[in-house]
RNA sequence: GCCCGGGUGGCGGAAUUGGUAGACGCACAGGACUUAAAAUCCUGCGGCUUCGGCCAUGCGGGUUCGAUUCCCGCCCCGGGCACCA
């Protein structure tokens, strides 16, 4: 016997899948199909750290299982490839990120070969190639054409480091999510995606698809929902003077609290627009509105010490007729409900505060008021619309001409696409903050495909998020030039059946991902209307010391020196013997050691295979049984830890026996199979198998096979344990308290004294409670 | 502040309709093999103990024959949201 070499076998294998289009996939109608999927990696010219291969081993394992389960299995791969750490390097090296991609996209791809992943590479796509954003383009052209794209004149969220324009999701904290710089606030012309006409949809579509908990509920915050009453006060410019011209209207979940309602708080922004629109508010009052506006322009941080100004106007409470007070407050957002609200500081946390740094009345009234009793019923969403072009080169080029004839965008029709990113000198933005395709006149000054006349393309591209909200579907028909996908394709493979992910893409992919796949459900492109109907999320593996792993710390692991050093099967089972999936995890390169002897000793077992036996090994069976039960439960559940453990229970038993029968060491390579392939196939072979193991069936289990003829119960005095009885699993209720009563150290404990209960807990336990 | 997770040996972690806490693995200690070492194999491994037991799953109570698990009140760690009216 050799010993186990993973180098050799591992690339052995690989080969072999290679040739044989093992994990190619076709479109089957007679078989059942299962979609499962990862996110696909952005290719950082770091190449991969040992993080990556959790998620990917993970719904490699399942669908390898699923596999052998006789489904046939779509488990693809590509590169998001779009993105600003490419453009990064791009500007400071000048290299043209095609070129890098293209590089780093091959690295990507060996160093997941390596590790003997299941995907189906013939499908890989690469959202950065011409052929796949032409679609992009085009389905944003779709948006485009039903009203859902439209261009917005709005402060956006700047980064001054970066220069770029950046969604209020790529805020964090006031800062650049990227670059960590504080961001200021910027006046643009944006690209605008109407989510917000499908925050409804996108709520209800939670109810019907599987999602883990969390993520479930961090994207229903994120839509926010929130039911209230648009209530209006009519005010009185001149306090006490009656004049019917001028009103505010105030949001409120609780109109039931109407009557403690003692003064109405205004926004900067609504007073501001009050100025404008001719309000004469006193110098200081100006002032006050300049000061908290200017601020908030700075910097998202808002001040938390809560101030305001009485405005020298009143409001009436239409629920009292009560002339009350209207102030001007920071604490109430312009971008928030109305911009203004009825202020109930006997209810109200934040107004109570306000009212009693200013000695506002504080009165408790409550009513059984509804919704519609003062007003109009309303429902608000958190919600914003996506602000979807960026002043960037490394993306998709944005498909229109602005064309004054025709006054104003016009679409580029289907056979100009795809509009390729044109080779630039330069790849930084310019200094007024427009991508540099800005600067190609050439490329700028084109003609409108409406009416022939000059006209300007856009220059703005798509954010790195739109090559990603749409990859699922590609996947099904990856080479089709014609459509983005047919319909035929996209019926056999929608939805995707489990698609497994980080968690910090639970809110932004997926919820961008879902409303494109909405969307064009609606328009009847796409057959379902959630693309996932079950979605996991992985925890990080962290550094040891429980950082991130991070290049400028310098503390990252390199998939490719461990396999290098134990073999892709060891990582591969290690990872997911790490710990619970769901949480994060540090990397400990100690324990690889263990699963390299766990490995080690099932190569071993080969040597004990006899393949004529006299006797059945009852125990061994009902082990073999057991295992099988929780292996194929446990990667269900993703408890691939606890699955692999039950494995090495499995292989210490079968390695104190002498010799070993291959009908039960065959059932253990094929549950092996998922977590280490290249060892179960070699090891397949040497049990005289001529083709691969990948299409075997998965072992199935007999129940009955799985109960233990003698069983050990627990003896029990008031609940401490003070005996073990081993007794047949058929012996009767009444045979076992006897039994139980008759042990000796039972007796002692008892002292005499008679038991007032015994509870006997089948297969577990006896209680005696006396 | 609100919403999710989580807290168990030296370490990673098992155990859930309440039923023998510490599976599996690492590290460590002792032994076998070896001239020796590595590798491998065997044994031990929560703490205390007068060797009868006692104490232990973040802390304090409660329910129960029995609580890591359920209830009440707290503390700490990770993540998300946040003057959202």
């Amino acid at each position: 016997m050799r010993k186990y070499n993973p180098k050799l076998i591992e690339k052995k294998w690989q080969k072999y899948w290679e040739k044989n289009k093992t994990f190619e996939v076709k479109d089957d109608a007679t078989k059942e199909k299962f979609y499962s999927l990862i996110e696909f990696p952005y290719p950082s010219g770091e190449g991969l750290h040992v993080g990556h291969p959790r998620p990917f081993t993970a719904m490699d394992v399942i669908s390898r299982k699923k596999r052998m389960e006789g489904k046939n299995v779509l488990f693809p791969i590509g590169f998001d490839s779009f993105g600003l750490p490419t453009e990064n390097y791009a500007i400071k090296t000048g290299k043209p990120p095609a070129e890098v991609t293209k590089k780093n996209i091959a690295n990507f791809t060996r160093q997941l070969k390596m590790l003997g992943y299941s995907f189906d590479w013939s499908r890989a796509i690469d959202t950065s190639n011409p052929k796949y954003y032409k679609w992009t383009q085009w389905l944003f052209l779709q948006f485009f054409k039903h009203g859902l794209a439209y261009k917005k004149n709005q402060p956006i969220n700047w980064c001054p480091k970066d220069k770029i324009g950046l969604a209020n999701e790529e805020v964090v904290n006031g800062c650049c999510e990227r670059c960590g710089t504080p961001v200021e606030k910027r006046n643009k012309e944006q690209w605008m995606l109407a989510i917000t006409k499908y925050a409804d949809k996108l709520l209800a579509g939670l109810k019907n698809v599987d999602y883990i908990e969390r993520a479930r509920v961090q994207q229903e915050n994120w839509i926010g929902k929130s039911e209230g009453a648009e209530i209006v006060f009519s005010l009185r410019m001149i306090p006490g003077q009656a004049d019917d011209k001028h009103s505010v209207t105030v949001f409120t979940t609780r109109p039931d609290t109407i009557f403690g309602a003692t003064f109405v708080a205004v926004s900067a922004e609504l007073a501001k627009k009050w100025l404008e629109v001719g309000w004469q508010a006193s110098e200081e009052v100006k002032k006050y509105i300049d000061n908290i506006l200017a601020r908030r322009r700075a910097s998202r941080e808002e001040d938390l010490e809560k101030t305001g100004i009485a405005a020298g106007i009143t409001a009436i409470n239409p629920a009292n007729k009560k002339e009350i007070p209207v102030w001007i407050t920071n604490y109430v957002l312009g971008d928030v409900g109305t911009g203004a609200i009825m202020a109930v500081p006997a209810d109200d946390d934040r107004d109570r505060e306000f009212a009693e740094k200013y000695n506002l009345p504080i009165i408790a009234n409550y009513s059984k008021a509804g919704f519609e009793d003062f007003g109009k019923k309303v429902i608000r969403y958190k919600l914003r619309d996506w602000v979807f072009s960026r002043q960037r080169y490394w993306g998709e080029p944005i498909p229109l001409v602005n064309c004054l004839h025709c006054g104003g965008w016009v679409p580029l029709p289907e056979n100009e696409l795809p509009l390729k990113l044109p080779k630039v000198a330069k790849y930084q933005p310019t200094d007024m903050g427009e991508s540099p395709l800005a600067t190609m006149e050439k490329w700028v000054n084109t003609k409108c495909p409406q009416c022939g006349g000059p006209a300007k393309r856009e220059t703005d591209t798509m954010p790195n998020w739109a090559g990603s909200s749409w990859y699922f579907l590609r996947y099904a028909d990856p080479h089709n030039d014609k459509q983005f996908a047919s319909q035929e394709k996209l019926k056999y493979w929608m939805p995707v059946d489990w698609y497994n992910g980080g968690m910090e893409h639970v809110v932004l992919h997926l919820l961008y991902s879902r409303f494109w796949n909405i969307f064009l459900h609606d328009i009847g492109l796409v057959p379902v209307s959630e693309p996932y109907a079950k979605r996991t999320a992985h925890g990080l593996i962290l550094a040891k010391g429980g950082e991130k792993m991070s290049k400028s710390k310098g503390n990252v692991v390199n998939p490719d020196e461990v396999v290098a050093k134990y073999g892709a099967d060891t990582l591969r089972t290690y990872i997911m013997f790490m710990g619970p999936f769901d949480q994060a995890v540090e990397w400990d390169e100690n324990g690889l050691v263990g699963v390299k002897r766990f490995l080690d000793k099932v190569w071993n077992l080969q040597e004990k295979i006899a393949p004529k036996i006299e006797k059945i090994n009852l125990k061994l069976q009902t082990l073999l049984h057991q295992t099988i039960q929780k292996v194929g439960e446990d990667i269900e559940a993703m408890r691939f830890n606890t699955a692999i453990s039950a494995l090495m229970v499995l292989v210490n038993e079968m390695f104190k026996q002498e010799i070993l029968l291959p009908t039960h060491y065959s059932p253990l390579l094929k549950l092996l199979s998922p977590f280490a392939p290249h060892l179960a196939e070699e090891l397949w072979s040497v049990l005289g198998y001529k083709k691969t193991l990948v299409f075997e069936s998965w072992p199935e289990y007999n129940l009955e096979l799985t109960k233990e003829s003698m069983v050990t119960l627990a003896v029990q005095i008031n609940g401490k344990v003070r005996d073990e009885i081993i007794v047949a699993a058929e012996t009767s209720e009444e045979e076992i308290k006897k039994l139980a009563l008759a042990s000796e150290k039972v007796k002692k404990w008892l002292e005499g004294k008679e038991p007032k209960k015994i509870i006997y807990v089948k297969g577990k336990l006896v209680s005696i409670v006396v």
